[in-house]
DNA sequence: CCGCATCCATGACATGTGTCATGCCGGTAG
DNA sequence: CTACCGGCATGACACATGTCATGGATGCGG
């Protein structure tokens, strides 16, 4: 019996994935959580096999996660998101995950993924992991990346060097050739592409 | 027998809820579309009783459908939706769903919604339904979430003038009105609020 | 050691952005 | 009719933003 936590922020998808999990004979779900600190406490009380975690959650996301268990817990995560370009995935990976599935994905794989986890194999999307070798890996250095994080909710040059404890103009020679870099005529357009790309 | 269509642009939840109401006696899904504009032509063809409608799919979203459906069919519309907000739920009432509900929720309840629906009732979730009545309406004019839905990619005033047919001056005018009426000091911490409540 | 490259940091300069005062128009109350 | 109000449009002004040239720090290979 493969026993399974599941985490995802959003109920519906959560009630449906365990619903249908529930369905299989060899599957048992000890735990479904609504947010990534509630699934790290609950999954160092319950221990289960295999934890199949949504990116997107509050406080910790999927990968946060991920990295916490595996540093206690012989767990085994798989990481759900419905952003699946190649920079998350590589995110995923580098953090442990031994499963990523894009919720494009049909429901039906996913007891496939969780057997083929447990019993210690890795799965990985095959047309993203396509994508990740015809790398697209962030052209940005970790200040830019620093900066672009600071600008994502509209804040101004003064604001983000203030946080960052930097000079005006420092942050916005970063931002200019994040600009150049990206091939965009403003910050704001910085962000979306970024965050598209799965690059912060 | 309920013949129910399904749109969601996102795999894994539409598959998961179709394979949940299949086990439902008395409901049939007839189609499973992964975007709007399918799902029109689609419903056209097969004249299902209830349409379950994401909100969030690319081309048309769950309201244009509804809007398109009502006119040319007796289907009656249910709309979900991941951001449950109460401009969201106006815009959706307003167009002629007969359910909304929120992804928030459980998986379990779609059936009983889509049930009340297809008996000629209405479903709208209670706790978005009291939200909305403590009035949040959008306070922007018109024209004022013109501009605001044209500066959403991060546009230049110039190109947001040129796109709307106006003086640069009178974009960044009402700009100026929606920063202060929204208490924020950039445009694009406007554009994410109003993405929040749903004016946009 | 000495280039050489890369990242980080900074300040001067042009351009774009936000604020303000002003005027036009259609609807409404007196 | 007149006065007034709200939405729309515009141009002048202060300020933030993006671009550029420059310099210091670190690491790498000759």
């Amino acid at each position: 019996m493969i026993r399974v936590l599941l985490a995802d922020d959003e109920g519906m998808i959560r009630s449906a994935l365990a619903a249908l999990l529930r369905l299989e004979p060899d599957i048992d779900v000890v735990a479904e959580c609504a947010d990534g600190a509630e699934a790290v406490t609950t999954a160092e009380r319950l221990k289960p096999d295999v934890c199949l975690l949504d990116l997107e959650m509050p406080h910790l996301d999927g990968v946060q996660v991920t990295e916490k268990l595996n540093r206690t817990l012989a767990t085994r995560c798989v990481i759900v998101t419905r952003h699946a370009r190649p920079g998350v995935l590589r995110r995923a990976l580098a953090s442990g995950a031994a499963g990523f599935l894009p919720k494009s994905r049909s429901a039906d794989e996913v007891a496939a993924v969780i057997r083929r986890v447990a019993a210690g194999g890795r799965y990985v999307d095959p047309e993203i992991a396509a994508d990740a070798l015809s790398d697209e890996r962030s052209p940005l250095t970790d200040r830019e990346l620093d900066v672009l994080r600071a600008a994502r909710h509209g804040q101004t040059t003064g604001q983000i060097a203030r946080t960052l404890s930097l000079a005006p103009g420092t942050v916005r020679n970063h931002i200019s050739t994040v600009l150049g870099k990206l091939a965009v005529g403003t910050r704001q357009q910085a962000v979306l592409l970024a965050e598209e790309r799965g690059w912060i």
